[in-house]
Formats: structure tokens, C-alpha cells, sequence
DNA sequence: ACTTGACCTTATAGTTACTATAAGGTTTAG
DNA sequence: CTAAACCTTATAGTAACTATAAGGTCAAGT
């Protein structure tokens, strides 16, 4: 049996996070001791555990409250947790491949701010850059 | 002289987004049309394309308010700019970082879910999976 | 003249997953 | 007996929008 805050180190949520949990209704509401202090046990840690990992993984915590619920009901979620991953997946893939590209554009835009004549540098720059959208364009293929 | 509408079009903003870069100061307040309807010049245009442009490169408003300050005031924010360029490249190259190791986390999960038995895929599988945050340090390398 | 639909207006609340703050009660060590 | 390190609740703030309500305006069609 254990005190929020030893739960908290245990897991590494924090209290705050922990308590929004029970709020939101993704953690039921655990006994209270004399003081009014939550009191966890080894499963409500548990449980605790798993939507961290769930976290971990990305998953929404609307999603993580379905599986949960599966759960509960005895009910097998593999199936949907399965289909959850696949689309965790796909949407994690187009996140790289976005973020690739971003990173691409700015480090070209960097160069080429870093190429400029000081003079210029320090009057029209980077803003312009920024501003027409074109320098990519411009630097990388065309 | 155009109107929210038409400056949505033009710029691919939505016209909610508009108005919510006027109620944070991010654009001026535009003038006005007998019938209270906003009207915008060029100018304004330009700079909500600015603000669009930087937000592509995935530039805080708040960076880009600051980026626009020293720009109405004649001073040069290239210095500033390239500083936030370099930041912005090292935060998206973590982020890049760590959605490929949760990917790949995620995939192994997934192939490990497909490969079980279904009887047993049908009762534990996944969840379990995602509870024990084992599965994938098992799979890859230990 | 009137109504329908596509615009425009403001103000306010909701989204996600927390984090921070205020204002207070409890427990333990010195 | 007081200071710290816990715990409690309730409420507001974060980022960058998005959605909703409730209404005003305008052009076209009947």
C-alpha cells in the first residue's frame, strides 16, 4: 500500500499527472486512509504502469481508456489494439517524413543565411528567406 | 483590397486563424468596411503569408511575433533568426529521433502480436505487450 | 418584396495532456 | 512548537487553434 508520491517515484508520473488520471476516469479512485490520503495497491499501480507504457508508446489517452475498458469487461482488445498500432504507425511515419522535410528546409535556409554577405546578412536575411517561401526551391532543385 | 474570405483563399489560413493572429496582436487590426466587415491590404497579406511561411518551418508564434517585431522596427532580427533556425534544427532532429525509436518499437509489438497464436493472441497478447514494456528489449536485443 | 444561401460579425467554450497556482490540512523531526 | 515535507481540493494556464452560438449583410432568384 502506498502513498501518491511513492506511487509517483515508483512510475515516474508525476502526482499532478496521477491525480488528472483519476479525474479523467482513466484510473479508478483509489481507497483513502484515515488522513484522506489516496492509498494505492499493487493493481491500481499496476494500472498506473500500463497507461504509462501506453503513453510511452504514443497512444491517445482516449485510446488507452478503450483498451482499458476491453480490459475491464474481459473482453479481448487485440484486435483493437492491433488496428490502434497500425494506425500509430502510419501516422508516426508521415510525422517523420514531415519533420524530415522541415528539417531539410532549415537547414538549407541556415546555409544560406550563412553564406550571405555580412552587410546583406544584417539587412534583408533570413526574414526574406523566410518570407517568400521560395529559397528552397531556389537552393535545393531548381 | 480583399476580404477575410478571399485572404483565406489566397493564403490557405483559415479565417478563424485569421482573426485569432488579430486577437493575439500577431497581425494588426485591419480597417474596416461600411458593413464592419474587415478589409486587407497587400501589406496585410504579405505579413499574414510571413506568419504562415514561419509556421511552416514550425516556428512559435510567439518566435514569430518577436521575429516581426524587430522587423517593424528596422532592426535587423537576423541574428535572432538564424538563432531560432539552430534551435529549431536540433529540437526537430531529437523529435525525428525519438518517433523512429517508438516506431520501431511499435513495429515490433505488432509483428510480435501477428505471430502469436490466436487462441492465446485472443486472451493476453498485446495488452500484455504493452503492460510489461518487455517485449521490446526481449525482440531486439537482449 | 421576400427569402434563401453564402458571406461576415462577436463572444465564448472546447480540444490534448498536462502543469502551475492558491489555499489549506497532516505528519514528523528538531 | 514550528518548520519541512508531505498530502488535499479547486481553478486557471499552456499552444495553437477549432467549434459553436447567435446574430448582421448582401446578392440572386421567385
Amino acid at each position: 500500500m502506498l502513498s501518491i508520491g511513492e506511487v509517483s517515484q515508483q512510475t515516474g508520473v508525476s502526482t499532478q499527472t496521477i491525480r488528472y488520471y483519476e479525474r479523467i476516469k482513466l484510473l479508478p479512485e483509489p481507497k483513502r486512509a484515515g488522513n484522506n490520503y489516496r492509498v494505492y495497491s499493487d493493481s491500481d499501480v499496476e494500472r498506473l504502469r500500463f497507461v504509462n507504457r501506453a503513453r510511452q508508446l504514443d497512444f491517445a489517452l482516449e485510446d488507452i481508456a478503450e483498451i482499458l475498458a476491453f480490459r475491464y469487461q474481459n473482453a479481448p482488445p487485440c484486435q483493437y489494439v492491433m488496428n490502434v498500432m497500425t494506425q500509430q504507425i502510419t501516422v508516426i511515419e508521415e510525422r517523420i517524413g514531415d519533420l524530415q522535410r522541415l528539417r531539410d528546409e532549415l537547414v538549407n535556409l541556415h546555409r544560406v543565411g550563412l553564406t550571405m554577405p555580412e552587410d546583406i546578412e544584417m539587412k534583408q536575411c533570413v526574414c526574406h528567406l523566410i518570407k517568400t517561401g521560395q529559397s528552397n526551391e531556389d537552393v535545393n532543385d531548381e
